[in-house]
DNA sequence: ATTATCTATAGATCTATAGATAATGC
DNA sequence: ATTATCTATAGATCTATAGATAATGC
């Protein structure tokens, strides 16, 4: 008996659907204009959703802000992981995460700019982003890749720096966004203790199969 | 005849007073929690002001608290004036911003978290911080202490971990502030070029006169 | 006479809920 | 029978303005 990829029952998945379609209102007004302060009303009806349904799922405006962040930095991590699943050098991942990343700004721009707006909150959460970059973070000062810098510290610095990448994007659309990425990226693995030589050419690499 | 400190008439003063007032509750505002949905009537009323007289001053609620940040980010960049004058050597500058700024998290808790909730958008802004860091990132390449990086990449990564020391001190206040930014800051001169010797050295000097 | 502030208020929202409707589970 | 959605609405805001009041300039 086959069952259909979504789990759970007829009226779970309804649900489940109300509650993604707010998610993605939210989403987008973040990506717009950052304007949390729009109507529930308004975001339930971008949504193509009842007024009173938003009541159902989120209790506030922010409770529903809040999934819509952790929703867009997960997908981003999960963009992440596709990606750049075949790279074992962690100053290697971090460079090409910064060169996607830039590269996002134009593919995924809603995701780049709820970044840009919402991620320094999270910049130590347990979802999203952080979590991958602290696992390739501890990896490399484990190996000596990177010097033996706090986590948690470096966690923020790599945090704040691709916010800044992605504010650097949408500011100056004008500049090379690849060529800043990589600027970018060789001044981080600096950062971390890669050598300087090393830092020129590890953050040059051709990045992974860009389909 | 001598004339009082603040310039123009009675009236000109007053009604500086008055915006300045508006500046100041909104100030708050932002560094208790950031919720820029306050009403207008909280806004004045918190201020001491007649609810009406806000439109004297502002066209908007965002006009208002755009002129806060400008307003916070100025101060901040008068105390590095006043704390930081007697250096000259663009790295040291650097280093010693940022030690200065993680105590200031704990001196001037207004303005580390208006720079925290505010700071990215301004990290390119004319005046406040971004001015005086581009200022001693084009002396530092210009002398040869800082790497050829382009200074808007440079400025981009410096404002970005900036905030992202301001986020760690309010998020990890168990953590020791000034070890956190001693480490931060000698990864930043690694970032710009500075031999990795040589940048732990001079993020471990000596403030200058701690009053 | 001029200017800024203040109080009062009209009109336009906006939130949260109540109750009806529609769809599924068992 | 249960559950989620939807529509409608009461009550509570909130914004922007009008007009009165108070203070200064000249």
């Amino acid at each position: 008996m086959p069952t259909k990829a979504p789990p759970g029952n007829r009226f779970e998945r309804r649900r489940a659907e109300t509650r993604q379609a707010l998610v993605r209102a939210a989403r987008q007004i973040l990506a717009e204009n950052g304007d949390t302060g729009v109507s529930i009303q308004a975001i339930a009806g971008r949504a193509d959703v009842g007024f009173g349904s938003f009541y159902n799922h989120f209790a506030s405006k922010a409770e529903l802000f809040d999934a819509a962040v952790v929703d867009a930095l997960e997908e981003f991590g999960q963009a992440f992981d596709d990606r750049l699943s075949g790279i074992d050098d962690p100053a290697e991942l971090v460079a090409a995460g910064f060169r996607l990343s830039a590269r996002m700004a134009d593919s995924h721009p809603e995701l780049m700019q709820i970044l840009r707006r919402r991620g320094l909150e999270h910049l130590h959460s347990d979802r999203g982003l952080a979590p991958r970059a602290l696992r390739d973070l501890e990896t490399g000062v484990a190996s000596g890749r990177f010097s033996p810098v706090d986590p948690t510290v470096a966690l923020s610095a790599l945090g704040g720096t691709l916010l800044s990448l992605a504010e650097l994007r949408f500011t100056r659309p004008d500049m090379d966004g690849d060529e800043a990425a990589v600027n970018l990226a060789e001044m981080v693995l600096r950062m971390l203790g890669v050598p300087a030589d090393d830092a020129h050419d590890v953050a040059r690499r051709p990045l992974p199969d860009l389909a």
